[in-house]
DNA sequence: TAACCCAGGATTGGATCCAATATCAATTCT
DNA sequence: AGAATTGATATTGGATCCAATCCTGGGTTA
């Protein structure tokens, strides 16, 4: 059940505690404190921190350690626009060569997002919903594409979380997937591309008013 | 002189192991004898490792260890396809934008360049190489866009270093970097997207020739 | 009063040691 | 003979310990 290596473990762990809300942006990581928590040593949290802060989850400075990154709402915008440049390209790519089994998977993944968001499960739902997005980024035949985009999503996650305890946006991001199914079955690509934006901005507009105004 | 840390230490010197192609693509990295041969323990270079994962630099699998990537022809590709996407962005945003000081880094990287190649100094033409694409990223006010590239700039850096090595592709350079450095001081924002396509595009046909065909 | 300085504690960084896993060759069994 | 197994060795993973750096508070001095 619990992964291979002791920094997977933490890694996770991590990723879970950021995502949550339960570390939080700004603060920063005490590793000794932390580590006993976690039940390990230093060392595996040490490796896991260092991945984070690769894909600027964290933030480091040598000698003062971790700490929480905390995005301002001009990183959030850039992160936004990053994507929209990246998985138009992918989106150009996968649709034509998506098959049944992959629009099967989108159909499924957001069924379970519902049913996640039913249950009040913020880990579940984000894991579906990221489901639903990567199925399109891996067609694309693009895996460092596909890569930076997971990074820039998680960079959001927190933020994402909050988005989510909405009930009136899940509505809508409801909607704006099965529309971004539908137009994916009919194969027209520049409107999914175009859906896919939306969605985004959507997502922007929200997160506008969630996010400090401030830089850390 | 040295870096504070250690780990950022053994950072550099990997980078230039990998650049120089002293750690060949492919090979497996035994991390007892290289930290020995840095003079330093295991843990901060498992820690250097760990970030050269997060940049794809070198691939890990767990309690197999980490070897140094070997990209691919496709990978090589693709990565030149994202510099694209996301070097067009940061272009759009940075010329109208770019100071007469930025200009004259540019001039001065661009002297820079030639100063090396003549001396012969491959890991100096790299180095002065990356600051003069960098002057423009780094006016487009997207910091994380800047990042993804230089990462992504990274992970070819080795093959670059081949395609240095014939002087009638510096020469070429040389003649693109001018006419780039000529199209921002007119403000030309379109002819210098154009023109840095072109920069790529010459390198990508000049890496088909040198890249084996095949994954690692 | 405010700036500087200097302990002492807190925290991070690195080295060494031991445990866990993988690799590989020799051996056994079918 | 070939496949599976087992044991020895090499290599990675993690814990503990010590060193180096940073931070904080009290005292001193201009």
């Amino acid at each position: 059940m619990r992964p291979p290596t002791t920094q997977e473990f933490v890694l996770d762990e991590l990723r879970r505690l950021i995502l949550t809300g339960e570390m939080a942006a700004g603060a920063p990581i005490r590793q000794d404190a932390l580590a006993e928590r976690l039940g390990v040593s230093r060392v595996p949290l040490r490796e896991a921190l260092r991945t984070l802060e690769g894909e600027g989850q964290v933030v480091y400075r040598p000698h003062r350690g971790y700490q929480v990154a905390d995005l301002s709402l001009d990183d959030l915008l850039e992160v936004y626009r990053i994507r929209e440049l990246l998985e138009t390209e992918a989106t150009h790519k996968a649709v034509p060569s998506l098959t049944d089994e992959d629009i099967d998977r989108l159909v499924q993944a957001e069924a379970d997002i519902e049913k996640a968001a039913l249950a009040g499960d913020i880990v579940g739902m984000a894991a579906a919903n990221r489901q639903f997005h990567f199925v399109v980024l891996e067609a694309s035949g693009m895996p460092r594409l596909t890569r930076l985009v997971r990074v820039l999503w998680d960079a959001t996650d927190a933020y994402r979380a909050l988005y989510y305890s909405s009930s009136e946006n899940r509505e809508r991001v409801h909607r704006e997937h099965h529309a971004i199914i539908a137009a994916i079955r009919a194969r027209k690509t520049d409107e999914v591309i175009r859906l896919w934006d939306e969605h985004r901005d959507g997502a922007v507009i929200a997160l506008r008013a969630i996010v400090p105004a401030h830089p850390s």
